[in-house]
DNA sequence: GGAATAGTGTCTTTAAGACATTATCCA
DNA sequence: TGGATAATGTCTTAAAGACACTATTCC
């Protein structure tokens, strides 16, 4: 090895899911000092023999039992004491879950994972914060020109559906006719046989993403 | 210190130029083993003392000598083997230079730095013709949404300049009454009381960015 | 038939793309 | 005045945004 300066390398993730057309983002309590308690993004130092890719998503398996999609560098961080300890710096990802993909794991392996409402995230641990700050300008900005809000979709879904969880990341409203015009025109989506059931009016057809 | 896996920590970094209507990028020989005498793309180890961004700075003055703007992360690459000695995970970013400040800089330092042809380069060391053509993409995508022309453009130039400029990096046309409209609507450009000298037609009216 | 939401058509405005003529400078 | 490039206006087409009515299901 040589005579040069080695620091510890450390990936992190942002995972994000919609519950309730709410945005939510995966927290992990810590059992050890620093930080004893505090809640913290999950993360994972770089093994010797994985890539960052790799380190990745065996942070997200070891918390979720589901493969993530869309997983992607957004930032690094690298101040010099943001860990107390030593030297760490963290190269950051962001991610998504489908929340229905989530629990029906959890029924089946009994994970504790944790998903708390972005808007209402404390204090976290590290310069956690603003990480996650920074992860959610990426998912925002990411999805003003792609399609990745499929990511966050159930299997089958309305478009009254789709519009409420395009506006609650989004943060504002839609209107109705023009966004049901967009979605047909930008999104690969089709209609499947399935319809909403036990609703007093009207049903609406169930889509999903090709 | 822990006893965990530490890595050496690079930052690489792409710094693109255009040099007579041409995409350029600066690369460097490497005077020594591995690939001795081959070129590859400036970078340098990350100091216990100074963030990543520090670290890219470091690297684009010690090529440059002049200030680069839009320094942009893009990718990160950790394959086990990259580097054929040690565990090497490279941080990479493109950045930008005008070629106006680059000569003036060269005259007055005799710095030797080497801008090459992007459509001309060969066999780089390591991985960094991967690293280059991930570069590449992004400098094209970030091209398509927003204003960093402006970091190539001299400090005053012409419409057809301008236009020279962004079809050398696009590859492609465009047709110049609609690129002067989209120009004028889209980019912070005003004109200045110059005009070229010395053509034998009427000379173009420049422009300067705001 | 009434309540409730689903689903769609049209008009207006804005941006992009095709295209030809006039303007200015130099020799 | 001829050569060369600069500069610009209009028509057409496509997408985005505002807006209101009809359709379907359940009770």
């Amino acid at each position: 090895m040589p005579k040069a300066s080695f620091v510890q390398l450390w990936v992190d993730v942002v995972l994000f899911t919609i519950i309730h057309q709410e945005l939510h983002v995966l927290l992990v309590k810590r059992g050890t000092a620093p930080y004893q308690g505090v809640y913290s993004l999950p993360g994972g130092l770089l093994a010797l023999e994985e890539t960052v890719e790799q380190a990745v998503n065996k942070v997200l398996y070891r918390e979720t039992h589901v493969l993530c999609e869309h997983v992607k560098l957004f930032w690094t961080f690298s101040a010099l004491h943001r860990d107390p300890r030593w030297r760490v710096v963290s190269i950051s990802y962001y991610s998504i879950i489908r929340h229905d993909d989530l629990l029906l794991k959890k029924w089946s392996t009994q994970l504790a994972v944790e998903f708390f409402p972005f808007k209402k995230i404390g204090e976290l641990a590290f310069d956690h914060n603003a990480i996650l700050a920074a992860a959610y300008l990426q998912l925002q900005d990411d999805l003003s020109w792609s399609d990745i809000i499929k990511y966050f979709m159930p299997k089958r879904f309305s478009l009254a559906q789709l519009q409420d969880y395009c506006e609650s990341i989004y943060n504002r409203h839609f209107e109705k006719r023009n966004f049901a015009k967009y979605v047909k025109t930008h999104f690969k989506i089709q209609k499947t046989i399935f319809k909403q059931e036990y609703v007093p009016h009207r049903p609406a057809i169930l889509y999903r993403f090709i």
